[in-house]
DNA sequence: TTAAATAGGACTAATTTGGTCCAAATTGCC
DNA sequence: GGCAATTTGGACCAAATTAGTCCTATTTAA
């Protein structure tokens, strides 16, 4: 259903959580796991791509982790789709390297890039510092979270 | 790459295809395979979803065919994808339906919502007949049609 | 030196998607 | 009335993608 992949949603889920820790200090694998209750294998696979694609800062050895690499506000929704799904394209014709295979297709593409457009512009407007709801919902914040039923 | 469906983008290059052919008569889902090159039995299958959705008619039997259920200019892009994938939501947290296993996710429901929101209207904004290009183009589409290569 | 971390990459299982095919129902035409 | 051309509905399999796990190396603080 048109959907992003489930690791890019833990991904965006990740960060979001790691926005909502003390930046004073680096998060551990392990810490990130219990905290959001993705298995530890998988959000080790998330660090990793995560850091290595430099939203996060990583520390290795003994007291290691993670960290932002930069501030929430400068980090969009956009930045963390694109690290795990390549750039924000809706139909191969709307990128560099589309090889129509069929004529017809190749009249669609301008259209195309409007909308491949328009949805990147949308989410390159949502910042994890609103994701993370630092701003006005703070409080509700944990509310919700225990929230596990509908929607 | 957060893509649309193959079978979407097909079903796209259907619906532009049909958009682009004589509104008069109905046309036979050999006749559009033929033109689009999409093998006959995938066609069909486009062709059955479109009608079944409504966004064609279907006439059967002998001289039987498809055509527009309404005027290009009133189908979007938008209703093509949501025939094949279902409602656009790019994560399940911004369907009614959504289970969330994760505590975290429920706080960024909200600007998911927002996000989806804006992706949905830019896809309902583009139209059948802009994708046809049926105005400013018309006379450009068959130089573009034959244009294989790159893009 | 040891323990606690990240880094890199291989591997498998599960799920989704793409594509094909068949039998049934409908309709126009001879 | 019967035949041929269509759509309809659904089952089915193959291919591709995705999710998730695991193992081994490397780094670093104490």
């Amino acid at each position: 259903m048109m959907r992003i992949n489930k690791l890019t949603d833990y991904g965006i889920v990740v960060m979001t959580r790691i926005a909502d820790m003390d930046q004073s200090r680096v998060h551990t694998a392990r810490e990130i796991s219990e905290d959001t209750r993705i298995p530890l294998p998988t959000v080790t696979r998330l660090l990793k791509t995560l850091s290595g694609n430099g939203l996060l800062d990583s520390q290795r050895g003994s007291q290691g982790g993670y960290s932002l690499s930069r501030s929430s506000d400068d980090i969009s929704v956009a930045d963390i789709i694109e690290t795990f799904e390549g750039p924000i394209a809706l139909t191969e014709c709307s990128t560099n390297t589309c090889e129509c295979s069929y004529e017809t297709k190749c009249s669609v593409e301008e259209p195309w890039q409007k909308i491949n457009d328009t949805v990147k512009n949308a989410l390159e407007g949502i910042s994890l510092n609103q994701m993370a709801g630092k701003n006005q919902n703070e409080g509700l914040l944990n509310l919700s979270m225990n929230y596990s039923g509908g929607m």
